[in-house]
DNA sequence: TAGTGGTCTAGACCACGCC
DNA sequence: GCGTGGTCTAGACCACTAT
């Protein structure tokens, strides 16, 4: 009836909704303000609660919302800019960095950090872990793997704590680093990594592989693993923080005050 | 028995699918073999069909299975780089970029978009659609906004083809251009991008967003959507092409030949 | 037309955070 | 304990591709 569209091509239910769901997030929804439950949405909009799922998922993928289990769904702050480029120049660990060093030991890298390395796999190297803090939270994990040739004046330690990862990175700034080449790539979190980003297993990440040329060869490989949902990496000179919005539909610039009461009758059945 | 594990924290099923048959795909898989249908893994397995395909989108999602529907599920051939980084220099349409310049009118961008312009929502601007073509297959859709001030001098044409993109792009390159600033981020296709990249709709993908800057002002802006399955971006100067790894898993290097038998009784239940 | 993956349903139970 | 999102099931039908 009120319909202009020929539905020659039927878009899937949880298509749809998600677009409903997403325009009354922009119109009738604030930053931190909680959705009711899924059950009670489904029961809303007609649709089994696995469809209505669906469509969650995706405006969680996008940075729209933000689901913990036990608590509920919640409207998500725009996604902030974390600087990965270039103009975070030197090694890791420089005074001025956003990581904080953790623990150190060594490990086998893998396959294909050993194949960024120019080492046989299976050759065990130096593996520093850090978490990268942004606004109070951990925004991402980084594993930084650092052969022993890297680093020939490294005094021989046993114990595998923060200490080992700080003379890790000491003796790795002795170097003269000539540059870094990163790549980016969608991956999910593995379930060590979940914990520490508050996230279940295998929720989207952005994982950034970092190679460090040094006198020609690779002097150390990281791989960090951002999240997905709450990270927009940016290159380049600082940008100014613009709004940018999510990639499928903007999203309103609305204050970042917090609320808990659940929402009301607001959103309508189709 | 066998196990050491002690099962306090049960893992899920589907994620437990998901790291046998990672396995499998390394060990006993070759790039391009057709596995068997959704029904029958799952029966294999003894899970329902859902609980299986939450193990395939994962793997999709990290790049190691392709799926088509009315085709069936094959193995994906490692990640090929694609670079965006600074050495891809100078504006959009350089006689060296990798980019096949397409249709343009006029639009109101985003307001997103428009924010990083700096201009009024609802503005109208410049808009060309380009498409990055690698190895014979699209990567990536593109849409180039330029504001009337960054092309005072374009004559006027009616027609929206890509004659009218080329005459944009070829203005814009009168300008100098002084640095370029990216962000990266995860979101989902558009159902219009969804066609021109072969996924369907929803399907992850990675934004770049790249404000041209010019006299110290924005003289255009273009948002990037690279499919994330296929693309591992690469910023800096030219990476010569390892292997690297799909972040959960590394993949294997096998020779990216195609096989369209079914594969045999290889994968066993649990 | 046969076979594939994609969508959808209506349930059930579980793990977790909070009170 | 209670309410939340997370997992899982066993079906059904649809859209698409290849033959």
């Amino acid at each position: 009836m009120g319909t202009t569209q020929l539905d020659a091509v039927p878009e899937p239910k949880y298509w749809h909704l998600k677009t409903v769901l997403s325009d009354a997030l922009d119109s009738e929804f604030e930053v931190g303000e909680i959705l009711p439950n899924e059950r009670e949405l489904a029961a809303r909009f007609g649709v089994a609660r696995a469809t209505l799922r669906q469509a969650l998922e995706q405006l969680e993928l996008e940075g729209r919302l933000q689901r913990r289990r036990g608590v509920g769904t919640t409207v998500a702050p725009p996604r902030f800019g974390v600087d990965v480029g270039p103009g975070e120049q030197g090694w890791p660990g420089s005074p001025d960095d956003a990581w904080q060093t953790g623990e150190s030991d060594e490990t086998t890298p893998p396959a294909g950090v050993a194949a960024l390395l120019g080492r046989d796999a299976g050759e065990p190297v130096h593996s520093v872990r850090r978490t990268r803090m942004t606004h109070g939270q951990p925004v991402a994990t980084e594993v930084l793997y650092v052969p022993h040739s890297s680093v020939p004046g490294l005094p021989a330690m046993d114990s595998g704590g923060t200490a080992r990862g700080r003379a890790v990175l000491r003796e790795l700034h002795r170097l003269e680093l000539e540059g870094k080449e990163r790549t980016v790539e969608l991956g999910s979190v593995r379930a060590d990594d979940a914990r520490q980003l508050d996230r279940l297993p295998g929720a989207p990440v952005l994982v950034v592989t970092t190679r460090y040329v040094s006198q020609g060869t690779t002097a150390a490989v990281s791989v960090s693993t951002y999240r997905a949902d709450t990270c927009r990496l940016t290159f380049g000179d600082k940008v100014p923080e613009p709004v940018v919005p999510a990639p499928e539909s903007p999203a309103p610039e609305g204050a970042p005050r917090r609320h808990r009461a659940a929402a009301a009758g607001r959103l309508s059945h189709c």
